[in-house]
DNA sequence: TAGATTGTTAATCGATTAACAATC
DNA sequence: TAGATTGTTAATCGATTAACAATC
């Protein structure tokens, strides 16, 4: 802790990579290691050892020198600083393909402390199904089990043209977070905190790459050139 | 174009960036808009009007002072950059819920020029079914299609676990680009192309501002002070 | 002890933002 | 023309990387 304030808020890149330690350090607890080192982190997953450490110093954990972390207390620490320890209820709209994939992912529970409780969806022929055990309700529900469960976080799975008014719903009913995955940059108050997973970006990074690959290698200035 | 060389690679945010911007002008273009500023394309996504400008630039457009830009230019202009001119055929391997979600999502060809021909999947009961109009085959086949149909873009659909050594039957036929949904980092031959879609990652950006947010809020030093 | 590793400060790098001349 | 907007250079900001003293 490099502040002498409470940690104002971790840089963004560090709480992006924190889930990858914390990943690796499970599965090394697994396989019964007890102690680690930000250099042996850094050989797994191929960063920088000092980034790392930094990365760590976010979680308030201390290490020490010569032998280098704890792995339970690591993990713990790591777990504590995304609020991981604790399970956080969840309501999701939406129960298409995408919706029902999520609800079915049973480990984000376990791993990320998200408990998705319930999906909602305006398509009666699925009011009523299951996926992965949860209930799928009528979206005129949304509002009422969001109060009574006191639930603060949302996930959007709705087709872009419909997440605008899904988000509003949200709102409305005392959502204070929400996990959105679709196309849209949503319209939302200021104290409303948003994440947006847009595959399109990623996907934007892998194929322009791809097409810079393929594109004719620039060559080098100056016309036909036989280098001998 | 700030260099003289042909575009290096853009930086990577403004890669990302871009399709938020082509998303917005194909809106645009929808409602009859012929020219757009990046005044306007900044309030409405809420950016930096000279951050837009660069990020453009990277594409190779021009626009006009006191006009803009050519709405219909611009889009080919980005899609262009990002090969999203032309569809590129990709073979997916994991039909469980989340590999099916993106072998129904029939706009990625539309949008992102992104092809999935087939999915791959070594359990036996999903082989023959078909998802969003796409075969499913058996895993065996991965090697023989791909390299027949000279695909070199692989997406990866299987649990952590199944991750590695999918990568590495991608790889061993001749692919060449790894979209990667497993939440596992993959140890793959420089040269091949990967980008990984790592849910737990967006998800701590959430949890660790909602879970700071819930903390007692980080009280002034020196204990009980009383201001007036 | 000597060597490895931490924690932290300083240097570097890259991306964002500001400033401003060119121009339609 | 005057004003808005582009393209580009310079200044700022923040994150990554390097350097190094402290220490088990």
């Amino acid at each position: 802790m490099t502040d002498n304030e409470l940690s104002r808020t971790a840089p963004l890149p560090t709480v992006r990579r924190l889930p990858q330690y914390l990943r690796l350090l499970r599965l090394l607890k697994v396989r019964g290691r007890e102690v680690v080192s930000c250099t042996h982190i850094a050989e797994e997953l191929k960063l920088d050892p000092t980034q790392i450490r930094k990365d760590l110093a976010v979680t308030g954990i201390i290490g020490r020198p010569k032998v280098g972390y704890f792995v339970p207390e690591l993990i713990a620490a790591i777990e504590e600083f995304l609020g991981w320890n604790n399970t956080v209820d969840a309501l999701l709209i939406g129960a298409g393909s995408l919706g029902r994939a999520l609800l079915g992912y049973e480990r984000f529970r376990e791993r990320n402390g998200l408990n998705i409780v319930a999906a909602f969806d305006n398509d009666s022929s699925k009011i009523g199904q299951t996926a992965g055990d949860k209930p799928i309700f009528p979206l005129e529900k949304f509002g009422d089990l969001a109060r009574r469960m006191h639930i603060h976080l949302g996930i959007i799975a709705v087709p872009a043209a419909a997440a605008q008014e899904t988000a509003n719903l949200m709102v409305g009913s005392g959502i204070r977070a929400i996990w959105n995955f679709a196309p849209v940059s949503l319209d939302l108050p200021e104290d409303v905190l948003i994440e947006n997973v847009d595959l399109s970006s990623s996907l934007a990074v892998l194929s322009s790459r791809l097409t810079a690959l393929m594109k004719p290698t620039p060559q080098p200035e100056g016309g036909t050139h036989v280098a001998y």
